[in-house]
This record gives structure tokens, sequence and C-alpha cells, in this order.
DNA sequence: GCGACGATGGGCT
DNA sequence: GCCCATCGTCGCA
């Protein structure tokens, strides 16, 4: 394992949009039962601080979003929907409240351990979804507040694939359709076109 | 391929 | 109580 391929804190401590962008094409590393289960990352959302409505944070600190608040590089996992984890990087620095929504990964390791649960399901589906990819990955909530530039913590993101930016599109972010303008409608999500074209190979 | 809808539980007003 | 940063399955084309 090259620790030295892991993502330091630094990479953390920007601007949210910044970080969205720049994890396009990193990998997402889950140690599972000492092996790998491994995928790039495809599409992010940018959540900025107590303004943004869109973002937990609009609410102020609670003990759900206190996580955000904290230092960057750490993972912010919540549950919604009743059923469903969430991964996010809290971003920026200490005290401010951001992070960047992981919504999905093309995978390209351990990908037996995926596939034996999804049968008839297609490669690319396994995890385009942000809680898609947390079941894929096994991450839950103990994973809340867990440090992601040590793989220490069997949780870590790695330098990857450059993504040039034609490659790149920014959207509106998904599921807020209740959230007043400006915030609805930013572009604020950032989105790989046609995955399967850069790492088809592997 | 696409739209409707039910499942299901923690956080917040 | 009400609100979700969603998914899988269903029906239909």
């Amino acid at each position: 394992m090259t620790t030295e391929m892991i993502i330091n804190q630094e990479f953390y401590r920007r601007d949210p949009l910044q970080v969205a962008r720049d994890l396009l094409g990193c990998r997402l590393v889950r140690a599972l039962n000492g092996k790998r289960i491994a995928g790039y990352i495809t599409e992010t959302e940018a959540y900025d601080g107590e303004e943004d409505l869109a973002c937990h944070a609009r609410a102020g600190r609670t003990p759900r979003t206190a996580v955000m608040y904290g230092p960057p590089g750490h993972a912010y996992v919540y549950f919604t929907y009743g059923m469903h984890w969430l991964l996010n990087c809290v971003t920026g620095a200490e005290g401010y409240a951001a992070a960047v929504l992981v919504r999905a990964i093309y995978p390209v390791e351990g990908i037996e351990a995926i596939a034996a649960r999804r049968p008839g399901v297609a490669r690319a589906r396994w995890c385009d979804g942000p809680a898609k990819l947390c079941r894929a990955l096994e991450i839950d909530g103990q994973y809340n507040g867990m440090a992601l530039f040590s793989a220490s913590n069997d949780l870590w993101i790695e330098k990857g694939t450059r993504v040039p930016d034609e490659l790149v599109s920014a959207t509106a972010r998904v599921g807020i359709d209740r959230v007043p303008e400006p915030w609805r409608s930013i572009p604020w999500r950032f989105v790989v076109r046609e995955p399967h074209r850069l790492w088809t190979a592997e």
C-alpha cells in the first residue's frame, strides 16, 4: 500500500469547489477484510457553508453537522431517507462548514466482491449513486469523522487519473428542488463525462 | 430507456 | 409532524 499515493490533508483545506473538481479521477479506496475495494471518483457536489441553503450547515452547528465544522480531510457520513448512508469529505479551514459529497465512482478494484451482490447489474451501475457506493464499500456511520488521509482507517483517497476540463460537466446539484435560488441552480455538481472511456481498460 | 412510487428512520422547526 | 444531498422495482414504450 503506497502511502505516498494518499492525498494529504492540505488538499482538502481549500474551497469546496476546488476540492470537488479535483477529486474527479481520484481513487476512493476501502480496505475490507485485507482486500482493496476501489474506484475512480466520477461525480461530486460542493456544499459551501451556512449561507448555502442546500448545505446541512444552513441550520448552524448541530450534533449531526459538527464534523463539517471540524478539520478538513475527514469524512462526514450521514444517514438519510431512512435507509441510506452518504459520504462527504470535509473541506476548508477548521471552523468553516463545507464539504464535498462523493456521488459516484467507477469501480476498478475488488469488483468481484461487488459483482457478487449485484447480479444482472452492469458494472457502470454498481456505484453510480451516493448511497450505492456506500453500500458497495460498506461505509456507514462509524466512518463519520474519520480522517481520509491515513491508511490506518481503512478508508482513504489516492491520486488517480487527471481528468481534463473537456471531460468535466458542471451542473446544478440534484435532489434539492425545495431550496431557493440561487442555490438550487448554481453549478456545483461536477461529473466526468463517459467515465467508461477513460477507464475501460482496467 | 423513462416516470411513478413505496420503503423507512434520524434530524430539525 | 414534516422533511429529506435516495434506491430499487414496477409498469410502459
